[in-house]
DNA sequence: ATACTCATGTAAGCTGTTACATGATTCT
DNA sequence: AGAATCATGTAACAGCTTACATGAGTAT
């Protein structure tokens, strides 16, 4: 199994399709980029590119601009060998989430049919909100970066499913219908 | 904005909805529901017990099985209220994913044809052993529980969504066809 | 007898966020 | 002149997992 921390798989990872980087440049992929699947903050990016360096996974250059530090990172050879490894190594990847929408919505059948129906509501909001954000990042990626736009999609039809999931809700609990209408719609669509 | 910690509103919400419980008992009620969308490990459980008593949102009886220790919590009126205050709280909701396979996919330009599909089917394998691992966990929830259901087919309807996704790529990629065939069908659901 | 489940907890350590600190450059 | 952006970092803290430790009851 691959032994580089999560951040160091995203910054080899950034590099290798980006080319050579600022910390500073990745920070701002990562919020349109990566952020909903895979988030870092400056906290961490800056110490584990240090890290790596130090690893002999990337090299820095110092290129500052007029008086204004500028470190900037590029893969070696080890770098991009590690990088593969992990790509094809076989054991399981993380998957995590952490839903407090989906939390609330567990404990709410004794909250009246207006506070479930706001439940739902403030889940699905945030899905757009998200969405939103997905759209604004409108993948660059070419021909050469396929998939870039593969994960794009993927975000997009993801939170576009949970969007309309919650819109089917909302309508039944306000219609005062039982959700069994999901029942047929979702158990054959789950299947 | 509530000040009760993850932990805290999971333990007051399952005993919310499924009674006066053990650590033990919310411990494996974990393992088979909220799992996949809210994790809690008995190094957390445990000690936000006592903490919550020590609140005054719980109050502990001792209920020793033989010689067998056994702490059984319930619910307080300011442990109810504060479930309450913090279902019906305005604040946006957390949610965070973080997701490997995905992340891998958008580094996965440059493997082989070979290498791509194999990350795609081990995410599709990934969110089928959720899926199995959701079925289990049949919910005994009757007219009463009514979201417990709700939740258990939210978590069969996303993961399933996934599963059909990857299926998708995994064909597009094996039959050499770029991936724009996702495109009109994606595009179109998302929206 | 042995293994499994019930039951409770602690300690070490890793990961990650937030907030802060600093300062230069560029845009309005 | 002032605000926003570029650019790098640190320190304190919160959250969570893993591994360990302990022991009683129950099923095979």
């Amino acid at each position: 199994m691959s032994d580089l921390s999560g951040t160091a798989r995203l910054l080899l990872g950034m590099i290798h399709v980006k080319g050579r980087r600022t910390g500073y440049d990745i920070k701002r992929l990562v919020e349109v980029s990566t952020r909903f699947f895979w988030a870092a903050s400056p906290g961490q990016i800056y110490p584990e590119l240090k890290r790596l360096e130090s690893d002999g996974l990337l090299t820095r250059a110092e290129e500052p601009h007029g008086g204004r530090a500028r470190n900037v990172y590029s893969a070696t050879g080890q770098g991009e060998q590690a990088l593969h490894e992990w790509l094809t190594e076989s054991s399981d990847p993380v998957f995590e989430m952490r839903n407090e929408a989906l939390l609330k919505l567990l404990f709410a059948d004794s909250l009246s049919t207006e506070e479930q129906i706001e439940v739902v509501r403030a889940m699905r909001v945030q899905h757009e909100t998200i969405l939103d954000g997905i759209r604004k990042a409108t993948p660059p990626y070419g021909p050469d970066r396929k998939f870039g736009y593969i994960a794009w999609m993927h975000g997009l039809g993801l939170h576009g499913w949970v969007v309309d999931w919650c819109k089917q809700l909302e309508q039944d609990l306000a219609e005062g219908r039982a959700p069994q209408g999901l029942q047929g719609r979702d158990a054959a669509q789950a299947r």
